[in-house]
DNA sequence: AGCACGCCGACT
DNA sequence: GTCGGCGTGCTC
């Protein structure tokens, strides 16, 4: 048998634990050809765990006698390419997130859980001894002997044997005889002609025309393109030529732009297999998707961030489309960026990417001009498409009725009037933000945290959009008894309700997670809503995401505000891209499209340039002042985060960490500090913010505070995480 | 993360 | 006298 001695090898192995190491083990029979990427079954303390075979290593780094051999080998062939566990080292190590945990997230549960990670579909096929068995002696069986000839014929998969009436038990019959055996069906993939379904029958314009011909080589590439440029079309054709080359293209979009219309661009264009993947699938589902892409059988795949894990065959090209979307990065546990890893993946994969955005995010615009991804414009919107006006509509002095400005009521009257539609966005939902009592100034608040509870009128409800408790509504106030209680500010409940009053002849649609909770309600409105009539449709940023309504000729913002005065420094470029996106629902093919933004601001300047000299000019005014203050992109953050039961846990733990002076003088560190909801969910929070010019020294400074993070006394009374590039610091 | 070990309070 | 609370430490 042969041992570590005799081979001189031991099996570095990931375990799915959250220790930022390997363990190394003892080979067994069948380890000298092992391949990285196999998942193995290890004996870990009392558990017996799935592990991943990282490769090989001489020297054993704990007492030899300490070592354990492996329980089994699962896999022959590796469930993670070269590419794709270069991808998760690189990823363990850039996010300082455990090896294992990082190789759990790449994979779907099933396989997590040690299942076979391929069944190919089995065939019945007769064997020698069939083919010269004596057919007189089946000559009481006629179905086994049918059986028998049509398998001379062919081989027969499961269904086909169903459909043409072969009971079960006449297969088993022929399997006693050892006439037929199943046998595994070699993967057939696709011939690769013939993918186009339909052509768009217009052309590309002279702008599209170049990208597709600059995103047919590996790079990164930042496709810039107001909405209605014709991005989709760019994406389609770069597909398009990906697919003659027998290649696979990687789509990921954000979590809520997953909708039927995506999918159908792509399922109208192609003759290809098309697959989805998202959070929504069963575990099932999602396994056959993760094998059907690894085979290659699917060409196209569409998925959200998760997916950008997913195992290609013979990878092509990879789109991350909307690649400034928030949903991109993950919040909890292994808090990566999916377009970073797909930028990452893109190089090990040698393929392009196509970062496609509207409204880009200042990292990629920054990138473009460090030279790392190439920008391509389209500057205008594709045939008889009009872009969109801005008006900025004052509020103060200015009569209102319900929060929306008599000025734009008349707006909106004069629209539907035209037999057009207007949306209406507000950013919050609910009828009322506060439930407030105006004689002993109570107001309405979650006890799981530091927020006020959110008045939904339909519901009949309190709920705190941060933890999700609720409570039903009560009608006198909890500390004066009052009845006068008074719900304030407005959500799209009370909007929606507010202009049904005001238009009760149109019909008022709202969307929100509230309103399109039941799966199939969203499609129903949409439909409605594009079969043209004219509507008021009221909603939160869920309008600005997958759809396309034909009809609206008018935009409306309420409450953009919030966003101007927020201490976020990241808030200002958000609030910007949700402005340019919401408002680029307005006035698509041929009508004319306005935008009204209702502000208390309207001479905020950031606002004036946005909506005057348009994104790019407002972007880089923001980079000049973030360069300025050596904010991100010109420095880079790493938040050490903590929450814990007890008021004081999370932040002491936190001084722990930041205890010791920093090794780096190049590093800067910020806090402890609670952040400004301190309690969320029952948890007290805390936050460490370290600061650098240099990658290098702030990674090798957090690799000490991990250090001293572990080595703290509090460390299992607390949850903590590592957040590199934090989307926000709140 | 699990899982075991270990030392202090209220129970059949 | 035990059952079990969760603090502490370890996993190749």
């Amino acid at each position: 048998m042969p041992d570590f001695r005799s081979t001189n090898r031991l099996l570095d192995v990931a375990v799915p634990a959250p220790l930022r190491k390997t363990f190394q083990y003892l080979p067994t029979d069948g380890c000298a050809n092992l391949k990285p990427g196999c998942r193995i079954r290890v004996p870990f303390g009392k558990q017996k765990l799935v592990g991943i075979f990282i490769g090989f290593s001489q020297t054993p780094s704990i007492d030899e006698a300490k070592l354990r051999s492996i329980i089994e080998i699962i896999d022959q062939e590796p469930v993670l390419s070269t590419a794709l566990l270069q991808l998760c080292n690189w990823a363990s190590g850039y996010y300082h997130h455990p090896i294992g945990d990082v190789l759990v997230n790449a994979l779907p549960v099933s396989l997590r859980k040690g299942v076979p990670a391929h069944n190919p579909p089995q065939e019945l096929t007769i064997t020698s001894r069939g083919k010269s068995a004596d057919l007189a002696k089946l000559g009481r069986a006629p179905k086994q002997l049918e059986l028998l000839q049509t398998l001379k014929q062919s081989t027969l998969v499961k269904d086909e044997i169903r459909d043409q009436n072969f009971k079960p038990h006449i297969v088993t019959a022929l399997l006693k005889k050892k006439f037929v055996t199943w046998r595994n069906r070699d993967l057939q993939i696709p011939s690769h002609d013939n993918v186009i379904r339909n052509y768009n029958n217009i052309s590309p314009s002279h702008w599209q025309h170049s990208a597709i011909k600059l995103v047919d080589r590996p790079g990164t590439f930042l496709l810039h393109g107001i909405t209605g440029s014709g991005k989709t079309e760019v994406y389609l054709r770069a597909i398009e030529s990906v697919l003659s080359k027998s290649k696979q293209a990687l789509v990921l979009v954000p979590e809520i732009g997953l909708t039927p219309q995506t999918l159908s661009r792509f399922t109208d264009r192609f003759d290809v297999k098309i697959e989805i993947m998202h959070s929504g699938l069963t575990n099932k589902e999602r396994l056959t998707a993760w094998q059907n892409a690894a085979s290659g059988t699917t060409r196209i795949i569409i998925g959200t961030r998760s997916a950008v894990f997913t195992p290609l065959h013979n990878p092509g090209l990879l789109v991350v489309d909307e690649e400034h979307d928030g949903s991109f990065k993950q919040q909890d546990g292994f808090r990566y960026s999916a377009r970073d890893l797909a930028v990452m993946r893109g190089q090990l994969e040698k393929i392009p990417v196509v970062l496609g955005s509207a409204t880009p995010s200042l990292e990629s615009l920054h990138n473009c001009q460090l030279g790392k991804y190439k920008l391509i414009t389209l500057p205008e919107r594709t045939a008889g498409a009009k872009k969109e006006t801005y008006q900025l509509l004052n509020l103060r002095n200015r009569e209102s009725y319900g929060g929306i400005s008599t000025e734009l009521i008349k707006q909106i009257g004069d629209e539907l009037g035209k037999g057009n539609q207007v949306l209406v966005f507000i950013n919050r939902r609910g009828f009322a933000p506060v439930l407030y009592c105006p004689d002993c100034q109570w107001v309405a608040k979650c006890r799981r945290c530091d927020a006020r509870l959110t008045y939904h009128l339909e519901q009949r409800s309190l709920i705190c959009h941060h933890c999700g408790i609720r409570t039903s509504i009560f009608d006198k106030c909890g500390e004066c008894q009052s009845f006068q209680l008074l719900p304030l500010g407005m959500g799209t409940e009370r909007v929606e309700e507010t202009l049904s009053s005001i238009f009760p002849t149109y019909p008022v649609y709202r969307i929100d997670r509230d309103s399109t909770r039941r799966k199939g309600a969203l499609e129903n409105v949409v439909q409605k809503v594009q079969s043209g009539q004219p509507t008021i449709l009221v909603g939160t940023q869920m309008l600005a995401k997958g759809h396309h309504f034909p009809n609206v000729t008018l935009v409306a913002m309420l409450d953009i505000d919030a966003g101007f005065f927020s201490s976020d420094y990241k808030a200002m470029e958000k609030t910007g891209q949700l402005i340019l996106q919401v408002g680029g629902r307005a006035g698509r093919e041929a009508k004319q499209g306005k935008v009204v933004l209702q502000t208390q601001f309207a001479d905020q300047p950031m606002l004036q340039q946005l909506i005057k000299d348009g994104y790019s000019v407002f972007a880089e005014t923001i980079l000049t002042e973030r360069k300025l203050n050596s904010l991100p992109p010109f420095s880079f953050h790493c938040v050490f985060r903590a929450e814990s039961p007890q008021k004081q846990t999370a932040m002491q733990f936190l001084e722990d960490v930041s205890r010791e002076s920093l090794s780096s003088a190049s590093v800067e560190m910020l806090g402890p500090i609670a952040p400004v909801m301190e309690k969320r969910a029952g948890r007290f929070r805390a936050q460490l913010l370290f600061s650098s010019q240099s990658r290098n020294s702030l990674h090798q400074v957090v690799d000490e505070k991990i250090k001293a993070a572990q080595h703290s006394r509090l460390l299992n009374r607390v949850r903590w995480s590592v957040d590199v590039d934090p989307a926000d610091l709140t």
